[in-house]
DNA sequence: AGTGTAAATGGAGAACTCTCCGATTGCCAC
DNA sequence: GTGGCAATCGGAGAGTTCTCCATTTACACT
């Protein structure tokens, strides 16, 4: 517990900047929280993962849950901020050919790639995370388009390069992987090389 | 009342084919509903339209709206069906350029801008519709990926016709839509510019 | 008409998400 | 310390979706 963890706070570039630093009990019951829904998420799978069922798991009322975690889809991208800082830095300031040092269309595939390949392991915990409108919402989508809009406009500054940032991430919604890779049996390669298509129109 | 209205049951080629003929009392049961819901969607929207209040409105139980229609995703896609109708009918056999009689590159052009100026007006019963992963089990998306897939495969066989179609379809997500054009305000102009970019890729 | 059966009905109730607000508690200035 | 206040807590309850099944009803076949 000595020194807790790092100089950032937590839920750091990913969700939503931390506004105010949190009250020590606000803090602690964050953390038991997500080691309650890790615990749940692990057991019993995503369908288990209720607000309710974290509450009584934690120990604490569900209002708390609700506090900490706006929403359903709140918790579930708590839970998968750990992975999402490493993805952040990796494409921003990680080594090539995802991060700088890459002519962007070989960043852009990479980033695609990548995001194909990290799909199979938080489909389920995505899915809950981005439905209805809240993906859009979330600070990740919002990090992920900028970013591929960057190196679309660096590919070539006529493109709208906004609006195929948002084309190409429809195109990696977690509920579209669950429906091509699990019940339509679509391969990672096949998605990856579909992806490389479209792309094709992009990178000319 | 007399002649009914036509030949074809209802509820045709869009969502599921029709097993075996329903029982009249359920079929005059699901006209009611139908209006039900089409009055409670004009007069209070969207929000509005929950299972209970249709089976309220329409003075039957709410077991009744469940049997009929599998659940809300399904109200909202019966609510959309004459429209789905007329919209298939016009790519299937309709003029050119949506119809046949007209090169692959311009039919899949002309489909994906008649499918954005169909957004404005039904956006938000398509995004219940759509919820979760509801919108790929749908038949009216399998249609809508089997008319791409063809569509594209005589662009180019070599083209893996049924992901691309999947990923032209994600970009017409109603939620996406939702997003760009009420909260990003993209207008359905640029969506079209942007989707003939994407297409660049395919028709090369 | 009468009857058997498969289909349709309705509403109680389970499960869930999210809100609200009085009670409680950490934290800072003094 | 201690006083005050803003943040936090908890859990009852409202609003939804969807399930279940005992009861009712339509319709085909004598």
């Amino acid at each position: 517990m000595a020194g807790d963890e790092g100089v950032i706070p937590e839920v750091t570039l990913s969700i939503h900047g931390a506004p105010r630093p949190e009250r020590a009990d606000a803090a602690r019951n964050r953390r038991i929280l997500l080691e309650a829904a890790g615990r749940i998420l692990r057991d019993k799978g995503v369908d288990a993962l209720t607000m309710d069922a974290v509450a009584a798991e934690a120990g604490v009322g569900v209002g708390t849950v609700y506090r900490r975690f706006s929403d359903r889809g709140g918790l579930a991208y708590a839970l998968l901020d750990d992975e999402e800082c490493r993805f952040q830095r990796a494409f921003i300031s990680g080594p090539p050919p995802l991060g700088p040092g890459t002519p962007p269309q070989e960043r852009l595939r990479a980033f695609l790639h990548r995001y194909v390949e990290r799909l199979p392991d938080h489909a389920d915990l995505l899915a809950a995370a981005e439905d209805g409108t809240a993906r859009y919402r979330a600070g990740a989508y919002t990090l992920h388009r900028q970013h591929l809009a960057t190196l679309i406009g660096q590919i070539d500054p006529a493109l709208d390069a906004v609006y195929l940032a948002d084309a190409l991430l429809a195109a990696l919604s977690a509920h579209l992987f669950l429906y091509q890779h699990r019940e339509y049996g679509m391969s990672l390669e096949r998605l990856k090389t579909g992806l490389d298509h479209l792309l094709s129109g992009i990178t000319s």
